[in-house]
This record gives C-alpha cells, sequence and structure tokens, in this order.
DNA sequence: ATTATTATTGAATTTGGATTCAAGATCAAT
DNA sequence: ATTGATCTTGAATCCAAATTCAATAATAAT
C-alpha cells in the first residue's frame, strides 16, 4: 500500500507534526490574546493537545514565540530581493516597493508585528536582532544620499537619523491601522497599495522637500493639492 | 513646640506620605526594569516598607501605574498652552513649540513613557485614553489644512492620516533616542532643542514639501543642503 | 510478531508571586 | 495618660500557571 492516498503525502516525522501544530495555534492564540495575556494552556488547548506536550517540544513560551517570529523576520528579509525591479534612481518606487512589503506583513499578520513590537521593548536580545533587520533597510538609502544630493552637508550618522525619522511615518500609521486598528483611520477603507502609496509619497516629501512626480501617483494623487 | 523644625513643614496625614513613596518608588523601578518585569516586591523594597502595606493603599500595580501615569499624561496636557506663543501662522515655530514638548518629556522620564507604550498595547482603555489626547494635538493641525492649503482636495480624514502619518516621525526616533538608547542615534549627541529643531523641519517637510524658511533655523540649517 | 523508540496524556507537584491578616507601632484627639 | 484610629510589619496563606512524570498509545525497526 502506497502512501499517496494518506494526508501527509511527503511523510514527516510525527513530532514535527505536531510541532507545527503548536506553532500554528501559537500564532492563532497571538492574534487573539496578544502575547502578554497568552498561556501555555491556551496554546495546547487551540491545538488540541495534552497540555504537557507543550513541554516536550519547546522549553517555555518565550522559545516558541521567538522561533515564529524569526521565521516571519526572515520572510520580511527575504523580500527585500524585490527592489531589484526598480530601476536605479527611480526613488520614488524604489520607497513603494519598501512600503508594499511592510503594508502587506501589518495588513496579513498583525498579530506577528504587535508582537514583535512587544518583544522589542521587553526584551534587548530580540530588539537588537530586530533592529539589525530594520536598519540595514534603512541603511540602503543613507548610503546613497551623497548620490541624491551632491551638496548634502550631513555626516552619515545625521543620514541616518533622517532616514530613521522618515521611517516612523511608516511605523506609527502601520500600526495605528492594522494592529490596533484604529477606527479614525480604518474608516479610510485603503486597500494596501493605496496606503504604500500614501505613505511612500509622504516620505518622499520628507526626503526630497518636494512632490513625487505626478505621473507615478496611481492612487494618492491629492498629496499634489498640498501645496502653496 | 512648633512644628518650623520638623522634616515636613506642611504637614500632611501621614498615608499620604507612604502613598507617595510608594509612587516615586514605582517611577524608579518602571525605568530601572520596567513594568513587565515589575514586581510588588520590587516596589516596597524600593520604598524601604513591608511588602504588605502596599495592598494597603493600591489594591495592584496596575492601579499604581495607572495612577502615574494620569499625573504625567495630565502635565503634557497642561504644557499645550505653549502653542500660545507663537505668531499665528507660523508653522514652524508651531511645530517646534509641540516637538519641544515631546522631546523633553522624554528625556526627562524615559521610563515614563516606555511604560505608557507598554500601557498602550496592552490595555484597550489606557489606550483610547491616551490617544484621545495625542490625537487632539494633531487635530489642532488637521483642522487648519483648509487654510494652509487653499487647493487642498484631502477631506478631514485624509488631512488626519497624512499629520498622523509625520507625526509618526517623532514617536521612532524619540523612542529609539531616549527610550531605548538605540547607539546609533544616541551617538549624535543631539542637545534637546536641536532634536526638536530636526524633527520640527522633517516635519515641515512632509507637510510643506519644501524647506522651513532658512531664518527660524538655530541648529539644524544643514537640512536646507538636501535639496536638488 | 516482537521490541524499541518516540509521542501523548493528564493528574500531581512545584513555583513565583499576590494577597491576607493578626499583632504591634504610631499618631491625634481629648 | 488614655483611647481609638490609622499605619506598618512580615509570616502564613492562597492561587494561577508552569513544570514534571509515570503510565499509555502510536509508530518504526527488525
Amino acid at each position: 500500500m502506497s502512501a499517496a492516498n494518506t494526508k501527509a503525502p511527503a511523510r514527516r516525522p510525527k513530532g514535527e507534526i505536531a510541532r507545527e501544530r503548536l506553532k500554528t495555534a501559537a500564532i492563532a492564540v497571538l492574534d487573539r490574546v496578544g502575547y502578554h495575556q497568552m498561556r501555555i494552556k491556551d496554546v495546547t488547548s487551540e491545538a488540541g493537545v495534552a497540555a504537557g506536550l507543550f513541554h516536550h517540544y519547546y522549553s517555555d513560551l518565550k522559545t516558541l514565540v521567538e522561533e515564529i517570529l524569526e521565521e516571519y523576520i526572515a520572510v520580511f528579509e527575504a523580500t527585500e530581493t524585490i527592489e531589484r525591479d526598480v530601476s536605479k534612481g527611480d526613488w520614488f518606487n524604489r520607497l513603494r516597493s519598501h512600503y508594499e512589503i511592510s503594508v502587506h506583513s501589518h495588513a496579513e499578520h498583525p498579530g506577528i508585528m504587535r508582537c514583535i513590537n512587544q518583544f522589542c521593548a521587553d526584551d534587548a536580545g530580540f530588539r537588537s536582532r530586530w533592529q539589525e533587520s530594520y536598519n540595514q533597510r534603512l541603511q540602503l538609502l543613507a548610503d546613497v544620499f551623497p548620490f541624491i544630493f551632491p551638496d548634502s552637508a550631513l555626516n552619515a550618522s545625521e543620514a541616518r537619523m533622517m532616514v530613521r525619522a522618515l521611517g516612523g511615518i511608516g511605523q506609527d500609521v502601520l500600526r495605528e491601522y492594522y494592529i490596533e486598528g484604529n477606527p479614525r483611520l480604518v474608516g479610510l477603507q485603503l486597500a494596501e497599495p493605496e496606503l504604500a502609496e500614501w505613505l511612500a509619497a509622504l516620505f518622499y516629501r520628507g526626503l526630497f522637500a518636494r512632490n513625487p512626480p505626478r505621473s507615478q501617483l496611481r492612487h494618492a494623487g491629492k498629496i499634489l493639492s498640498l501645496q502653496r
């Protein structure tokens, strides 16, 4: 009798399946109750296994959640290849592509993103892991300052602060929009590409002190009316 | 014998003093270990009183910390009268004055600000309390959009998103600079008025898509070199 | 089919910390 | 000085949740 008619065609060791079930369950609980209220019992119940089984696979909740977050961070980092599609010098679309990833991550996994924020606030080790990843993205931009602005009087640290500050534009809105579901923002009913474009346009204005090229704006054209 | 030579000239009921000692201790512990690792024992030890005394004054840590945060929030809110000094139409200095308050709060009480962030993430009730306060400040700006931008095509909600997004500029940098002590930023050694001006200038660029008036810049003049 | 290994259960135990409380100390009022 | 009220102590108790573990079930190896 072949294995073709079983549920798991690529037969994996049984333990791996349970491990996966626990992870999936933990993600659901993270979304529902958040990290700080999460209990081991919540996870095992959600996974439909006995409480004791948890410790067969993980030593504690933190370990499990870190494993989950690590996977997602890896995804974010891998997706950065998207920049390759953008033609050199097309700064607006470069910003847009970064925001699209970021918006999508938040829309898809608000519970995970919230958890990343919480871990950053509570755990110095995780925090530097995450910041390194975030900083690397920002650095891409800071590095080309001398090229973008031939007359730039900023040193490397100042350029870094500048992009860091502008990066805050996305951080806050995405948290409010997707994680906290701030009704004042959610009421706008923005689709992912729209929000990404708005954020990119605002970043662009802060960066270049001018509006993005009209021809590139597909959703946020209204921003051009903010001029005087 | 008069009370003039006692330590507490304005004699207060004994209970009030202990209550105050607990609050002061809690603030110290918040700064040192943060809200989530804080234990009742930490607070009573810091205050130099017996563990059991805590419950004579507070039912739990959350109650105590909420009382502390409420006091600080009240301070932030009261300080908003600072806007009165700014002449009408002087947008850059209006932004600057807001950032000065915000920078100062973070510099002075990083532990409190971190705690506010944590409470916002964990407690929906506190979150809306804080957001209301924050939003009110942003709304001041959103309300004058039609005046600033006579040709604005944005509706009220869109204007709100715009200022909200720009507001993120400060949120993130202040957290990194004062709360987390991100070495990449702290290395810049910026005094409060300098940082406030940088942030105001960036906000201004995002808002107006142009540089702030050269004559207003006292510390961040370099930002004018980012132009092309 | 038998054996060895690994997975799973859930009741029992341990743990960290909150909470209670009886007893003693301090204070204010008379 | 006495009384009653309030403050303070710290050991005893309680509790929710983590953790262990002996027993059983499932699976893989021979």
